[in-house]
DNA sequence: CTGTAGGGCTAGGGTTGA
DNA sequence: TTCAACCCTAGCCCTACA
């Protein structure tokens, strides 16, 4: 706990596939020093870049079991599809757990656009100001 | 299938809190390995002493963890609140570096409440803003 | 000193059994 | 349904090593 953390975007994660595409793995430092990246992965040190990376490929791999939980409950919770019409809502039952999240290891960086105005969140070093407002009834 | 579950006992209880009081919140591991709290929170890990620390807390303020989690999203969910209302402005100076981490208000004792002065709560009707200050190194 | 690899830790969301 | 206890893991830190 340093500072909050700052979540990996898309679009940062895509650079960094590209990166590594283009660059090799291990190669952290030559990614960032990537123009084709640097802005991008300005935020980034080369260590998050190595631990990013580590996630992703764990994630790739996959026994867990949380996430084909998670899988399981989105799809349950899925309202019935609603097609145009009326007609009888069928639901489907998946019983895959092995399908999941194809990942792209070759993402082009073309234009990804920010999903919005990722606002540099200053990090201080020691200090932490944590303002909330809590509602209740 | 898993361990039954461990309910902890006053003892443990007391220790974590003193653990907290002597090393800060957020140092389960060094709590844990604390020769003064070692034997008595022997059966604990780290993350216990996280998830334990968190529903004290919880529990001190509010009467649920799931409340808070509805108040948020609540919170999140409301619209910026217009002119007319409630404005608030805190603003706060930050010079110092030796303190550490301001949580303890939730000690045994029966009446809580009346933080100390590290921090400050305002409370309206039904809005209550929170506002902490951490330090760290 | 710089960078990488890898283990470890915490925060926070999620799950579960009583 | 509620909630204390417990699980999962992204992000970040620490240390060894080259």
């Amino acid at each position: 706990m340093g500072a909050p953390k700052q979540k990996w975007t898309a679009e940062e994660e895509a650079a960094l596939k590209a990166g590594v595409v283009k660059h090799g793995s291990g190669k952290w430092r030559t990614i960032l020093t990537d123009p084709e990246f640097s802005s991008i992965l300005r935020t980034r040190s080369n260590v998050d870049l190595k631990d990013k990376w580590r996630n992703i490929n764990v994630t790739a791999v996959w026994g867990s079991r949380q996430k084909a939980k998670l899988a399981l409950k989105k799809n349950l919770a899925l309202p019935a599809p609603k097609t145009n019409n009326n007609q009888l809502t069928v639901s489907k039952v998946v019983q895959r757990e092995d399908i999941l999240d194809v990942k792209p290891l070759a993402v082009s960086s073309g234009t990804l656009h920010s999903p919005n105005s990722k606002e540099q969140v200053s990090r201080f070093k020691n200090f932490q100001l944590n303002i909330s407002a809590i509602y209740y009834q």
